[in-house]
DNA sequence: GACATTTTGTACCGTTCAGTCCAGAATAAG
DNA sequence: CTTATTCTGGACTGAACGGTACAAAATGTC
């Protein structure tokens, strides 16, 4: 019955998420998205709701693949490592974390893009929107600060795994997660990866200093 | 020739800092600011030019308060202790950062400022600039950007009044930069106090630690 | 009081916004 | 092919946006 759509939902979701991850939900229009996904005004209200409905869906797809991130480095390394990785990532570029159809936007030709940083210059959907929505739409700040706090838990696991005091895991973790929000604010200046990397190393040197 | 203004430049422009500061460029329209600042369109016009140039403004104003906070600070105190101190303030309320005459945000009755902590969880409005204005409107960005930059060289200048070597001084600023741009995060979510406190005190004494 | 000058309130402008609607195109079923 | 169903492009709506225009009001000067 009927017939089957002509685009993949999954697929223009993910450009819609790459489009509010750096510009924000106010600066995006709903015109801007119809141009960067290359579908019509209907078929958008039809799989999407509004604009506000599928931006807490994009949201709530960023946390899960920043978790899922994170884990599978906590697969493949011991902890303190994996915590290190996870930081390291934040400004290379990851092609992990979106599964990588988007590329365009259109009013803006990335020369970021161009450069290579990409993504990582966008900073944390999660940070930029805790930032732009405070005192303005505070249920999706809140929402973005509660998945913060959902990693916030895993970094204290981590961090128990590696032998921590329990209490210290947990001042340790509420560090990271400060580091985390510093760094994703770092990302969206110019920056130097070399400025960047040098504070992190710095934490993870006076960090390991403490542990052991 | 001519008569006085009705209202007191200095006054409303302060008013309209809370209201950039508080919800951003964008979500703050010219209609919200007339509101606030008590004065007609015409007169706004006349006396501010238009919103933008009235936010830049503003912008530069905050952080020219912001060093002077810091450098008061530093006045009064060591060097270490004028860092931590600086740190300490972000959260609590400062009576110094804004003279103060603006309190009323017009669409939210602000709950936060019955208990005190209102300015803190604003945040700080350099780095809310920095996250909603890029890749939206780079100008800005990058103008709230540099204003952080002299921040952290003056970090920079108060590690080595405290005996820093030069390398560790630069390297031991940026960390202070990112922990700051991390503490303003966590301001504007629903964090304690205590466990902001919690990772800043940590940070300063593993700091000592490598200083001494 | 009379005049010149500046400031103000407000109507208005064109544009953009998010969201709705509907005719018609595209498909599936028979 | 015919018919039923689903999907889509694009026109449309009412509201909000930033900014301008202008007449009326308020002031200083004489």
């Amino acid at each position: 019955m009927g017939r089957v759509l002509s685009f993949s939902r999954v697929i223009v979701r993910d450009q819609a998420l790459v489009m509010f991850w750096r510009r924000g939900f106010q600066a995006t229009s709903v015109a801007d998205l119809l141009e960067t996904m290359g579908i019509g005004r209907s078929s958008f209200y039809a799989a999407f709701g509004d604009k506000r409905s599928l931006f807490i869906e994009c949201l709530d797809l960023f946390a899960q693949r920043t978790q899922a991130s994170f884990l599978q480095a906590r697969a493949e390394l011991p902890p303190i490592e994996a915590l290190e990785r996870f930081f390291e990532r934040q400004f290379r570029v990851s092609r992990r974390l979106t599964t990588c159809h988007a590329s365009r936007v259109p009013g803006r030709s990335g020369p970021s893009d161009a450069l290579g940083l990409s993504r990582a210059a966008w900073g944390c959907m999660l940070v930029n929107t805790i930032l732009e929505m405070a005192d303005v739409d505070d249920e999706l700040s809140v929402r973005a600060s509660h998945h913060l706090d959902t990693i916030e838990s895993i970094f204290e696991r981590c961090l128990l795994e590696a032998h921590c005091a329990p209490a210290r895991a947990r001042e340790f973790a509420a560090l990271l997660m400060l580091i985390n929000e510093g760094v994703r604010v770092a990302c969206r200046r110019r920056v130097s990866s070399e400025d960047q990397l040098g504070p992190i190393r710095t934490t993870f040197e006076l960090l390991r200093r403490a542990i052991v």
